[in-house]
DNA sequence: TTGTAGGCGTTATCAG
DNA sequence: CTGATAACGCCTACAA
């Protein structure tokens, strides 16, 4: 009763609703966990009143006292990938069924930011953390220790896995379609990098391991700057200059397939009879742009549904067998290979 | 001392490092926040236990006594569009200089989602909200007079501001450069919208003002579907089917508007000759393509920065004057018009 | 320089 | 069906 005048700029809460209604907070914990546990009478007005002073749980006790707060975290590399977006549409679907919430941080493919934003989401006590690098800093490896809480990291198939694992073999992807540009004919065959992630190097292994077992000279080009549609067709100039007989790109994404793809045909230049050009990721606009981009097609949607289920398993103290998954991959349908 | 070994699965917390040094949690709580506030001994020995032990804070503590959370929300309609990873970008440019972390979560361009997300950052006591969207239900607007924290809405200029706003008038850009393609002599305009989000109304009625304006017939080809390059493909062939004079096409983003021009070249349609063609939000794929594309260029950048600046200042008692800001726009150069 | 007491909002537990 | 009490981890305020 006496704060019944005293709470003007904070939130109500479960004590307001309480002394407007005439119960304890006691009564309207338990109707806001389970209606049906209240008289009928108290619920109404209970119900009424929350609505009326527009009553926000404050998640702050739970996590106090509890010690699960039904959330976990995810780690993305950035906020502008349609891969990325995917695994958390897959992550998603399996956390909504099992009344698990999400807490999405960012940390623009940098391990000290990684850092940072993992010990960020572990204060606020998720249950468990999905991520996206399997490169981890020192700390990071000690905070998820101390923290113990599960964990899987995604994309890749990590050497050295902290808990979990589920991704696919890159080294392997590549490996398979450079193998196929070969076959097709091509011999002059480059591999555009950008410094974005560790998948970027172990597509260059893939693509090295074809080209050496071919007996064909392995050639980069590799930058530090952040991918993008401008930069593929940066990179084919200057692999043209490097390499004027190229008849043959894999490049680490679709991103700088299609900059170099767009920049072949402002130069007159034929894909795939002069120039073959195979992508990575399958985005979207690799099947709207003429030819149609052959792309390495990754289950992100599935890694991440399998994620989720590995962790919230892991939280049920189901823990499955098999903690490292490997989900594979296929090759888009195109005309530009 | 008495949990000095039962705290075997839980994380560390300060009792557990103040045990082992032999000193009470108040002196580690204080060395947390000011290492020199403690004696050099007691430092060195807090320093080190806090090492060994992997402590990692617990922000609930925090919460719960009513002391600001340090924390603002962010919600985005999507997790893999440049436009809004730019305005995190913005953002946290500000925010981190300032002390202050972000909490992001989105909400799939659906109002009921914002609602739930909403509610979701304000149960973590978020000190303040920064929206992407304008329309909120009836619930999201009282949820947040009720939880009294400062909120600022972005990208558009809201008719009716909850509270502050930074953003640009889409309608006037629209009608802006419609008006530019009218003017270099097109008379077959076409809008091409995908049901997103509120921009794409206000840039249709930019576009029907400048079409109505000169006497032209404005037509538009709307549908439900996400934006994708390929729906650009088939929004040109729809356009073309209904309008074989087609001479001109405006599109609510680049998305479409590069995927209609693919179309185009696959078609042998000579962009802008023949059609021009022009996008909305200027991303680097419009620079790459040839043509390249004309494009209304959006500072979402700095309506991130603007945005969190006007919400810190609020958050610090120095509310600025005005509460709605317009931040313009530009057209990119292009060759598509 | 360090310690003690109390409280933040909620829920588990036990009592009525 | 409802209430009383204690506890979660940290920080503010005060005390020594």
């Amino acid at each position: 009763m006496s704060n019944l005048h005293t709470q003007r700029k904070t939130r109500p809460t479960l004590q307001d609703i309480a002394d407007r209604v005439g119960v304890t907070k006691m009564t309207v914990s338990r109707f806001i966990r389970d209606p049906n546990s209240v008289a009928e009478k108290t619920r109404e007005k209970i119900s009424a009143m929350i609505n009326e002073l527009g009553y926000i749980q404050n998640r702050a006790p739970a996590m106090l006292s509890k010690s699960s707060s039904k959330a976990i975290g995810i780690i993305l590399p950035s906020l502008s990938n349609q891969v990325f977006a995917n695994l958390v549409q897959g992550i998603e679907q399996v956390t909504k069924e099992r009344g698990y919430q999400t807490l999405i941080a960012h940390c623009n493919y940098d391990e000290l930011e990684e850092e940072e934003q993992i010990a960020f989401l572990l204060s606020y006590q998720v249950d468990g953390l999905i991520l996206t690098e399997t490169k981890h800093t020192d700390r990071t490896r000690q905070m998820l220790k101390s923290a113990g809480v599960p964990v899987v990291e995604t994309m890749e198939l990590p050497e050295n896995p902290i808990d979990m694992a589920v991704g696919l073999d890159h080294m392997e992807a590549a490996y398979h379609v450079v193998t196929q540009m070969i076959v097709s004919g091509k011999r002059h065959i480059m591999y555009f990098g950008a410094r974005l992630d560790t998948r970027t190097k172990l597509r260059r292994q893939g693509y090295d391991k074809a080209m050496i077992e071919a007996g064909l000279l392995a050639r980069h080009i590799l930058t530090d700057e952040h991918s993008s549609f401008t930069l593929g067709g940066a990179l084919l100039i200057e692999g043209l200059e490097l390499m004027p007989e190229l008849d043959g790109i894999f490049c680490t994404n679709d991103d700088i397939a299609i900059g170099a793809m767009m920049e072949c045909a402002h130069r007159g230049i034929s894909v795939p009879n002069n120039i073959s050009i195979v992508g990575y990721n399958a985005l979207d606009i690799g099947q709207a742009i003429s030819p149609r981009l052959v792309s390495v097609d990754t289950p992100r949607f599935d890694i991440g549904k399998k994620s989720a289920e590995l962790l919230l398993d892991a939280l049920a103290n189901k823990r499955q067998e098999q903690k490292v998954v490997d989900m594979g991959f296929s090759l888009t349908e195109g005309d530009s290979l």
